[in-house]
RNA sequence: UGGGAUGUAGUGUAAUGGUAACACUGCAGAUUCUGGUUCUGCCUUUAGGGGUUCGAGUCCCUUCAUCCCAGCCA
């Protein structure tokens, strides 16, 4: 795009995040776009903190924003910048406009520069003071700097168009009084630049090119090629605008994320629900997922929003490649061997994983009783069902294969044991007579079994579009979109995964061990995405 | 009713004025020691109407639809 502007080839981005918040998806779209381009054509990127704004603004999110930047994949190298760095020369630029008569100190209120203002339709009108001597301007500015007038008395403003068409251009404020401790700054000001003012003289500060923003900025395009024509400014970048990243069942406002946050309806901003970059992470979303889920997206100035389909499919296409299979059961129920020796352990060979055998083999143990899922077995089986039912031979993944002989219940009728026999010769899970065995079921030696809790993630909202039919999205909360699971049992390698591994759970699902609360004593297990699941799509089928 | 943008399968994104395509979803089937993976096939597209042209998704006119803008937020 345009990267032929450049005469030598060199071109500079920055990604300029308000540090007012935490990085989601959508960001992740934006930092692709800043990083992704400059890397594209051999230039480079900037990071920019935002930090015009010191009543929003926190150390803590300046923290998280670069963590996350940095596990996407990216790095701003030396070129680490604030807009808070550019305040004297900001200033030295005001104070020349005002010398220029092309900025006033203006004493209307906020409602009165509201009225003056206009409307969409109607032109504004001129502020009284807009013809106040240059003089007088600058001895207001300076005691607007000296902290002699109240917050909201004052204003500096642009001398543009009040007539203007565009609302951005009729007379915008440059600088605005405000008694806050700047993160950075601390006590030093208390007048802070607008953003109009801020941010393209940043990027002409650093000699960036190519300036992309999200598209609600198209309208302040013309506010930004005049704040880069002030005279002194010699470098000129250009403003390019892109549709912001929407995706189905999720909410990605800075509002609404907070909200949910505030509210207590998920446990914070890492919360594996969030579509934030630190709650993906927690989830167990690799950085490859999500950088390979923006470039499928795609850049275009149409707004759109993406299927959550896509995003799935994206970690599970990533993680299907790296992650580690293990077994657990969820919902164990008690499978007996009545022909396996008593006190027999085996201990079986199996593979990390399938698609990459360089992951290696490991070994689990089998042994006479053992767990299996609840779901793997139907007393009554269904039309199509491959798994055990009495009678029935399945195969135990990596290691024998066993057949239904009956069942044991407890007074209410619930299973509380199945009893099987196994075929010696089918160690390792094949048979020498090649016969067939429909279905395969994940299991765990009851007597070597882990306790482990699990958390089952599912969406955050049930509708593709949260709040547009309800009128308040947080009518259309999943009220499943977590499931906790106290006591599921693993297999003994489980205890030595450590957070940020990729995992799958043999037909459960990809998991990852949570960040905080997982630890050997008490091992859990966030679910990142389920498995494809053709079975239950067409048992609904057959239900209608 | 001011200004700025945008309309291509269900979704997202491509197509020097020259056969409308790719991915996801959905559906059907094959393979499989995960009902996963892999493989095969199918479904469905240029907002409407005019015009220019041998030929239009692309150029022109027009209509319609959608989004953004009236912070001393970014």
């Amino acid at each position: 795009m345009a990267a032929n502007r450049v005469p030598n080839g060199q071109i500079v981005t920055r990604f300029p995040p308000e540090p007012n918040g935490y990085l989601h998806i959508g960001h992740a779209k934006a930092i692709c776009i800043d990083f992704g381009m400059a890397e594209k054509y051999g230039g480079r990127c900037h990071l920019r903190m935002d930090d015009t704004n010191p009543e929003k603004e926190d150390q803590e999110y300046i923290d998280s924003i670069k963590t996350d930047i940095r596990w996407l994949g990216f790095d701003w190298g030396d070129y680490e910048y604030h807009a808070s760095d550019y305040y004297d020369q900001l200033h030295a630029i005001a104070v020349n406009l005002i010398k220029q008569g092309m900025a006033y100190v203006d004493s209307l209120s906020a409602e009165q520069v509201r009225e003056y203002r206009g409307t969409l339709t109607e032109p504004g009108r001129e502020s009284p003071d807009r013809n106040r001597p240059i003089e007088e301007n600058l001895k207001l500015f300076a005691e607007m700097r000296q902290g002699k007038h109240p917050e909201g008395s004052l204003v500096l403003r642009a001398k543009l168009d009040m007539a203007s068409p565009n609302i951005n251009m009729r007379d915008p404020a440059l600088y605005r009084i405000k008694f806050a401790s700047h993160p950075r700054t601390g006590d030093k000001w208390c007048i802070y630049p607008m953003y109009d003012f801020t941010h393209p003289i940043s990027d002409a500060i650093e000699g960036i090119t190519h300036s992309f923003c999200t598209l609600e900025f198209e309208d302040h395009r013309p506010a930004y090629d005049w704040a880069t024509s002030i005279d002194g400014i010699d470098h000129a970048p250009r403003q390019y605008e892109f549709a912001r990243l929407n995706i189905t069942h999720f909410v990605l406002s800075k509002r609404k994320l907070l909200n949910l946050v505030k509210s207590k309806i998920v446990g914070g901003w890492d919360d594996p629900r969030m579509p934030t970059l630190c709650g993906l992470r927690r989830r167990g979303y690799s950085p490859e997922s999500i950088k390979d889920f923006v470039n499928r997206v795609g850049v275009a100035k149409v707004e759109s929003i993406v299927d959550y389909n896509l995003l799935e499919f994206c970690v599970r296409e990533d993680l299907n490649k790296r992650a580690t299979r293990m077994m657990a059961v969820l919902d164990p129920v008690k499978v007996v061997i009545t022909n396996y020796p008593e006190d027999q352990v085996e201990w079986l060979l199996a593979d990390n994983n399938p698609e990459n055998p360089a992951a290696g083999q490991r070994k689990i143990p089998f042994s006479r009783e053992l767990y299996i899922e609840r779901e793997d077995f139907m007393e009554v089986p269904v039309k199509g069902y491959h798994r055990l039912y009495i009678g029935n031979e399945v195969r135990l993944k990596h290691a024998y294969y066993i057949t239904c002989t009956g069942i044991e219940k407890d007074a209410d009728g619930n299973i509380l044991e199945i009893r099987c026999t196994y075929d010696p010769e089918s160690k390792g899970g094949m048979t020498e007579d090649g016969r067939k065995v429909k279905g395969t079921s994940h299991w765990v030696s009851a007597r070597h079994a882990i306790d482990c809790e699990v958390r089952l993630y599912d969406k955050l909202f049930l509708v593709e579009n949260p709040g547009v039919a309800t009128g308040n999205y947080l009518d259309d909360l999943n009220p499943e979109s977590l499931v906790v699971i106290p006591e599921a049992k693993g297999e003994p390698a489980l205890l030595d995964t450590h957070s940020g591994d990729y995992l799958q759970f043999i037909r459960n699902g990809y998991f990852t061990p949570d960040s905080k609360d997982h630890s050997k004593k008490h091992p859990v297990f966030n679910r990142t995405a389920t498995l494809k699941d053709s079975w239950s799509k067409k048992l609904q089928k057959n239900d209608r």
